[in-house]
DNA sequence: CAATAAATGAAAATGGTTTTCATTATTAAA
DNA sequence: TTTAATAATGAAAACCATTTTCATTTATTG
């Protein structure tokens, strides 16, 4: 891990940046700070129009290149949610959330982040992992939980 | 063509058509005979180019829509796994497969069923859904545990 | 068979995402 | 600081899975 680098706030996701010999540009900045800023998760259209009121010349492409460079990275977390846009969020670094799944409202579309109950998940998760990845020789590196159904407002239509 | 309800091979289907109203048609007899003799977790261009192959007047249309039906009836299940295109494969019907989840492979996007594990599982489900239920008000209706990584071929490149 | 409404297929539209390419900006070297 | 190399950018176009439209066909019921 490289250090003596990232000094000061917001420096950490730079250092990351460096470390593959990527560049620190402003378009950058600006996404990862609106990510920064939501607890939500967001469309690729949502950063941009938020990154669009702070600088106007950023375009939707680079807010789309941003977005799965740090997917890539691992800074950022993409998903699905059955509506045809991709979801994202900060997930996993010192500002962003913490490890954790979902609650996905088949009406609303509405995502509720859950975090309760690890200690359950990591011994169920770990013993299935172990058991998975010998049995069918295959390298698991992460994992997902989703539960379906419907929140409160959506459950009298 | 027309059989008596719940007698006969592979009328299950008919009945739960006629159940909500839906008619029995060919094309829809064709969609469903090919998620019956796959195994595999298709897309919808994947089956339309099968049942042209069966009968060459059948539409990607049709295809489409009646992959959506029988999502919304609960007989097949659509997922994603991050390459743009959903999958559908047939599930909980006497035919199909019994609940179950998966592997995904990060590189290659190869799909790997399991049903493994299931009683543990079911302790650990059932715990945590009835917590998060309760806490959050969300009636929940589904779930799904997918392991991302790598499978063997992937691992090398 | 006839009446009726559901289902269909071709073509066009939609909409999220990716590609292209000329221009601009970052970075390390001089 | 200037410069050279090239990574990054934005606008527009392309892409492509999915949906919509609408005229036609078909399943179903009596
Ligand atoms: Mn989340
Ligand atoms: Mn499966
Ligand atoms: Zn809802
Ligand atoms: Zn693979």
């Amino acid at each position: 891990m490289v250090r003596g680098r990232g000094h000061g706030r917001g420096a950490w996701w730079q250092d990351r940046f460096h470390d593959i010999g990527a560049r620190v540009t402003a378009p950058r900045e600006v996404v990862i700070d609106i990510l920064h800023e939501t607890n939500d998760h967001v469309s690729a259209a949502d950063v941009y129009v938020k990154a669009h009121e702070i600088n106007p010349s950023i375009g939707l492409t680079t807010v789309y290149r941003t977005l799965d460079m740090l997917t890539q990275m691992g800074i950022v977390q993409k998903f699905d949610v059955g509506d045809g846009k991709a979801r994202y969020e900060l997930v996993n670094n010192p500002d962003g959330k913490k490890h954790h799944h979902h609650l996905i409202c088949l009406g609303c579309k509405a995502i509720i982040d859950y975090s309760e109950f690890l200690d359950d998940e990591l011994e169920y998760i770990g013993k299935t992992q172990n058991r998975l990845s010998k049995k069918y020789n295959f390298t698991i590196t992460d994992h997902a939980i989703s539960f379906y159904g419907f929140c409160e407002r959506c459950r009298s239509g």
